[in-house]
DNA sequence: GTGAAAGCGCTAACAG
DNA sequence: CTGTTAGCGCTTTCAC
């Protein structure tokens, strides 16, 4: 293994020198910074990262705390995933990829370990049992997802509250009266997850303001249980001409059903998701929908951290502005019968 | 920051002490270890992972690569992360997240850094670049997916070939005489990734034994171009009567159209995917499936390394067999018209 | 069963 | 613009 110090004998300047080439924090001749630059290619030099955290007390590392759940979302989580890491590494950082399932303590050990100097929580619950310890930390950190209280803690998210509104609004203009919310499974509902439940006060909201009304069923993913959502739904309310869909694997079923039914798509029915962009042209209808901006998420997580790490810290909600594209999915309403 | 030595003199022993107490490599009287251990808890100790790493020269970390294309077999790759993750921390290992955008360098940085003391490779090509670096680095590794030249490497992966067989031979024994295999987009059989070819491998030898016909088309995903694969499959030969897919986003709309032909699945097609058992019963119709076992690829993949890491190294294939479930998608075939 | 002490390779004052 | 030097916190001989 080749050290600094080798690197400095064989250009023949000091170990500091070394140092202040590869870090740039104080100026160098043009002529000295080319003799080491020459000895670190020729003697394949790399600085040891461990050396190099415990003399800086600084890692390099920030660490990401995906969800252990592997059920929901995932493209999305893997999106988030490539975006954070790619971005940190344009800054000069690895990530440390942690999983739920060591629970909060991960936490402590991550921080008090300094193998990690911040932290992105993604998934994050409305009471969100990470965040005491982390709020006790000093640990700068960015949450992907908005908990009940934000207070000293820095948030990126889509603004689902505007999300729901924006779907309720496109149906709305449409003329539709009757639409019909088919969200996540019950369980993310039960644990509080942040964006279901904000989704859903955009929706309704934006509904009385329009006078539409709306019928939320949660709804396990898949062909089964997506049939008898459907059935429920359209025995209760007949008259339903409009879908609101925030649920990946039930948008292909919901689709296959309704043609199943002789109900098309946009004629009789309109249809509207809140996924990728991918999911939504990749359907067997080009879905009109609201973009979970995954990439985007993961970069302004970064980015905030980074700024954070340079100490131009402050503590802030981004809520990204939701984007609906019309596609194919969605029509006026048919005229009442 | 509470350092060992801080615990050492709170407890009334030496630095050396408190490490042993850590490590465990040597004995410690039952009475010292607790005075110890009770020192770590009240002063909230947490051994800093840069100091170790210099001291030991070992990181504790694996990295894992994995690839940036998030178009492929996303949820596959996703569980294997997390099952890379999740059996990681249980040997008392993190692990580090690259992506491949970095390019072979990331293997030079993270061996050459000490970053990392073994990594672990995804999406393996059968000519892939990383793996002269990694053969010419002494760095302990495992590779998920098998190249074309495995000399000195471990691989671990699926049996492809057999996996193609296995679906053949159901298809066969239910009396099918020309099946169709709706394969991955063309992109993915031009990079020559080994899964790919050796599947189709497996389905024509197993085809040939069984004198049964095979006809393959790689499919991009998507509604659309699934109904012009479709349609020119049954153009090209309309006697088929089996079906076996190998693309996720293809699985869905494969349905859908045979649906609206008329064609019921079993009874007049019977259709087969190589697909994670998730996405075969969450399907439309509960899929017959091969099933790609990610957690276990993402498990045996650590735990080879843990091996290698002790010292018990064996340069050695895995191949995972194949396993084949039915469910509702295959039957008999029907009576030659 | 326990201590003392010599580094691990690098950074960042401090000194010129 | 460059060199000297004192650690960073831990592991691990060596010695008792």
């Amino acid at each position: 293994m080749v050290t600094l110090a080798e690197v400095a004998q064989h250009a023949g300047v000091s170990a500091s020198t070394v140092s202040y080439v590869l870090s740039g924090k104080r100026s160098i001749s043009a002529t000295t910074r080319e003799r080491v630059e020459r000895s670190i290619r020729e003697l394949g030099y790399h600085p040891n990262a461990g050396a190099r955290a415990l003399a800086s007390a600084r890692s390099n590392i920030i660490a990401l705390m995906i969800p252990l759940r592997t059920d929901l979302y995932v493209p999305v989580m893997m999106e988030i995933a490539v975006a954070v890491a790619t971005t940190a590494r344009a800054h000069g950082y690895d990530v440390l990829l942690l999983t739920g399932e060591e629970g909060p303590g991960a936490v402590r050990r991550v921080t008090g370990s300094g193998l990690a100097d911040a932290m992105i929580l993604m998934d994050v619950e409305l009471e969100d049992e990470r965040l005491p310890l982390l709020r006790g930390s000093h640990q700068p950190s960015v949450l992907i997802g908005l908990p009940a209280e934000a207070g000293g803690l820095t948030c990126v998210d889509l603004d689902w509250t505007a999300t729901g509104a924006l779907c309720v609004e496109h149906l709305a203009g449409l003329g539709h009266r009757d639409i019909a919310v088919i969200g996540e499974a019950p369980a993310v509902y039960e644990r509080h997850t942040g964006f279901a439940e904000r989704t859903l006060d955009g929706l309704r909201a934006r509904a009385r303001q329009t006078g539409v009304r709306v019928l939320h069923r949660p709804c396990e993913g898949g062909y089964d249980a997506m049939a008898v959502t459907l059935a429920r739904i359209l025995d209760e309310r007949p008259g339903t001409s409009g879908f609101v869909v925030q649920n990946e694997s039930a948008v292909e079923p919901l689709l296959a059903l309704l043609r199943q039914q002789g109900r098309a798509v946009p004629e009789d029915v309109s249809v509207i998701a809140i996924c990728p962009d991918q999911v939504a042209v990749q359907a067997s209808v080009r879905l009109t929908s609201v973009a979970i901006p995954a990439q985007e998420m993961g970069r302004h997580a970064v980015e905030h951290l980074m700024a954070k790490l340079a100490g131009r810290g402050d503590d802030e909600v981004v809520l990204i502005t939701p984007e609906l594209t019309v596609r194919a999915s969605t029509g006026p309403a048919p005229a009442a019968p």
